[in-house]
This record gives C-alpha cells, sequence and structure tokens, in this order.
DNA sequence: CTTGACCTTCCACCGACTGGAGGGTCCAGC
DNA sequence: GCTGGACCCTCCAGTCGGTGGAAGGTCAAG
C-alpha cells in the first residue's frame, strides 16, 4: 500500500499513455486529478498506472472516451451486471461492423473504378467521369 | 452560358452539399470563392453546382478535401494522365483497406471476448478482465 | 408594415489528441 | 556554486470536416 510513487513521464512509460495525453484525460474527466507533489508535479501510484493501461487497451480497441469513462465505472462497480459490459461491447461491435460495410462498400465501388482506368499517359479516366456525373448511390 | 443564377440555399438544393458547408468549402479553399451579387449574396452558375455535386461524391467515396482539391484540378486539366487520378484513387483504396483491416482485428477480438461473457447479473466479464490485464497486442 | 425565409459574418464546439511557447524544477557533473 | 539537460507545469493553437448559433441585413408575400 506504500505505492510507488511516479510522475507523469513514468507513468506514460508505464502505461503506454503519453504523458500530454494523461494530462487531456484529467482535464477531459475520464479519469480524476492526480495527485500533486510539493513541488506541483503530478504523482501516480500503482492503482493509477493500471487505469492508463485500461484505459489504452480500451483506445486501441477503438472504444471512444465516453464508453471508457463507462468502461471503467463498470470495472470499479463490483456489482456490476456482466450484462452491462456486454451490450456496451456488442453495441460497439455493431458500429464497428456498419463501418466496415461502409468502408468495403466504397472500396468496391473505388476500386471497380480504378480497374476501369487505363492509367497511362492518356486523359480520359472512369473514375473522373463517375465524380462528374454521379451516376449511382453508394449507401 | 446565360447560366442559372441560383443562391446559395439552391445550389445546396441542387448538388446535396449544405449552404454551411459550402461556405465552409470555400472558405478553407477547396472551390473559389463565389461571385457575389449586388446585395452581397453569393450566386452559383451551372458549372459551380457541377463542382459541388463533383466534391459530394467525392466525400461519400471516403476522399479528403486534400484529395479532392487534387482530383479536382485533375479533372480540370485536359492534359492530366489518367495514371495519376488512378493512383490517388489506389492510395485511398489502399488506406480504406489498411482501416478496415484494423476495424475487422479490433472487431474480432471484442466478439470473441463478448461471446465468452455471461451477460447476466453476474458480474465476472472477460471483456473487463481483458481490459484490465492487457494480455495481447491487437494491431 | 410586418412576418418569415432567406442571406451575411463571426465565433464556438465536436473527438481525441498533438505541438509548441514560455516558464519552473531537479539532479549530475564540474 | 553554476550550468546543462531532462524533466515538469500551464495555456493556446492546430488538426479534420464540418455543425450550431448569435446578431444582423434583404427580400417577397400578404
Amino acid at each position: 500500500m506504500t505505492g510507488t510513487r511516479v510522475t507523469i513521464g513514468e507513468a506514460a512509460r508505464r502505461s503506454g499513455v503519453p504523458a500530454k495525453t494523461i494530462r487531456f484525460y484529467e482535464e477531459s474527466g475520464i479519469i480524476a486529478p492526480a495527485a500533486r507533489d510539493t513541488n506541483g508535479y503530478r504523482f501516480y501510484g500503482e492503482s493509477d498506472v493500471e487505469t492508463l493501461r485500461f484505459i489504452h487497451r480500451a483506445r486501441d480497441l477503438g472504444f471512444s472516451l465516453k464508453d471508457i469513462g463507462d468502461l471503467l465505472a463498470l470495472y470499479r462497480d463490483q456489482g456490476r451486471a456482466s450484462r452491462d459490459v456486454k451490450d456496451l461491447a456488442l453495441r460497439h461491435v455493431a458500429e464497428l461492423e456498419r463501418r466496415i460495410a461502409e468502408m468495403t462498400a466504397i472500396r468496391d465501388v473505388i476500386k471497380t473504378l480504378a480497374e476501369r482506368c487505363h492509367g497511362d499517359h492518356r486523359p480520359d479516366c472512369p473514375i473522373l467521369e463517375d465524380l462528374a456525373h454521379v451516376p449511382q448511390k453508394v449507401s
């Protein structure tokens, strides 16, 4: 419980979250304001670093800071229902799938147009023709 | 060539680009400053509306405003090489595929974790455990 | 002459940072 | 004791592609 008191730079190294981003997280309320040393420097304990790692991992998985706030609250709530966590995760999965489908559709359109483009010195190009004449919808 | 002079609202209706966004495009240099009527109102001709439709379509296909500027320049350059258009398009396809792959990997991780989560009243949850203990990397 | 739908400009905000200016602190070496 | 470099601090601006709103001018219908 003595806890290793580390500076923001060391917390950054241990969590993978840049110092600047840690300050930003504090500012935006996703983490509580850090304790301060007599010189005004922030310091962090082991559990703070764990929280930062949690956030880092969740960001890597594409969760918004808003969702991460909710996930952290659930994480800390011993009486949570796993249903709430699962629901949040599945909503994120649904959103990812929506975006994947959207991007895949776009990619296919452009790829098809590019395949029909000579790609040489000549100026005629189905890609520009598509953009200019807006033939069919994508979404 | 007399050209139907339309207001920004009408240009918005005809192009699908909101009036506010048209002003934003002008401000950010993607389109030239519109001509002004005696009352200071912007007005747009047929070719301006076509340009806006071009941009609208290109945005739908996920091109950045920077890329759209380049595409417009190529579109207007009668002596363009279709290679340049194709290259730009294929760079965009590559970026889309990178993002699709990234999101798909993330989705699979979360989906797998969610499948292992009871999703009921009980508090134990592999999703939170993953986030807390950061077992493997995603990217 | 008023009402409402337009148009104008300017400024602020979204998400999730990132970069930089300008300044304070701390420690190691000389 | 002093200097240098690596930290730390706060605050402001910029990224990208808009969107929302305030405050005010214009125009046509009733």
